[in-house]
DNA sequence: GTCTATAAAGCGATAGAC
DNA sequence: GTCTATCGCTTTATAGAC
């Protein structure tokens, strides 16, 4: 009966995720979450008593449990990179519906918004740079060079997303990550 | 004085644009724009019947016609790839001030107002794309690598953007815009 | 724990004086 | 051409019945 409590509050955070996803965060309207989640005002503000500031915080909480448990742990513990990175590659071209769904932690990143939620969007990409940067080394990458390469992988994500979207062509997304991946697998030079 | 008009329509479509920047569409309220403009709702109103939905699009149509000036048109003029390239590069730079300002057109892009403004958000990347493609078969690329290198191209900036402003970290741009350059000049593989 | 009713503030947009 | 006052609506948030 716990279980299903909590489970029952990761169904609504998921369902609040795609509201702020589509809308953004100002644009998210107690109105349009309550359609999205079939719950009432009170309701609500029963279960988040922080308001719509406790929602967001909540669901990139969720988001980033979803990534640490799916991505970093995966990425942290592999033993073959090769693998490491193919599952990396998967794992994202499923999260993000193969470009169709844009990245929440993005979207917040680029608004006003970002100023309140900056710790939660800074270790998001933090803690993933972190992870692949570990697993690239063990490639037998130099620190600097895992660094780099770690830090074009995520940004190409981004942009491939914001591309993606804003020329309706979600191709673009897929092209980036099977780039990336030929990019992320190759030995390092000299 | 017919020119001081439009030079005045400019100031006032730059001062709305990094309102749009800094709020979004939907975040941009009257009360803010009527204090980045010094201009009262009565005057927004009598320049820009069309309210906050004409206010954006001649601020798209700005930035645009920025771009179409300082970026595409000496890219499709140009004659010594190289040159063109870096003076892309540059003018990027600047226009973002080395990361520290964000794209209005990709975070538009990301968010519900992407609608309402879907053309004017497409024609943008794909004028850049195409001027960016004829540039770099001129420097040998088959039409097949030069629109994949041009893709690459913008999606890093837009990456870029995205990552250097969730980190906090404008270092991340300008090591995106450097690593860029180096690619875009390398020499067609095979 | 969920609902309806409502408060208080802010929104985009308009009217009309000057 | 710019202002103030105001309209009608929506917003977040709260109160209180059930």
């Amino acid at each position: 009966m716990l279980n299903s409590r909590v489970a029952e509050r990761r169904d609504i955070l998921r369902a609040l995720g795609e509201v702020f996803r589509a809308h953004g965060y100002e644009g998210a309207s107690l109105t349009l979450i309550t359609e999205a989640t079939g719950l009432g005002k009170g309701s609500l503000y029963h279960l988040f008593p922080g308001g719509k500031q406790q929602m967001a915080e909540e669901v990139l909480a969720d988001i980033d449990g979803w990534f640490e448990q799916n991505i970093y742990v995966p990425l942290r513990s592999a033993e073959d990179p090769a693998r490491a990175i193919a599952a990396m590659i998967a794992g994202v071209d499923r999260y993000f519906a193969s470009g169709d769904r844009i990245c929440l932690v993005g979207l917040v990143a680029l608004g006003v918004a970002r100023d309140h939620f900056a710790g939660a969007v800074d270790s998001y990409f933090a803690r993933w740079h972190q992870a692949l940067v570990a697993l690239l080394r063990k490639s037998g990458l130099t620190n600097a060079q895992a660094q780099r390469r770690s830090e074009d992988a995520l940004l190409t994500i981004q942009g491939a997303l914001v591309l993606a979207r804003a020329r309706n062509d979600s191709k673009i997304f897929r092209r980036a990550l099977s780039d990336l991946t030929t990019r992320l697998l190759t030995p390092a030079e000299k």
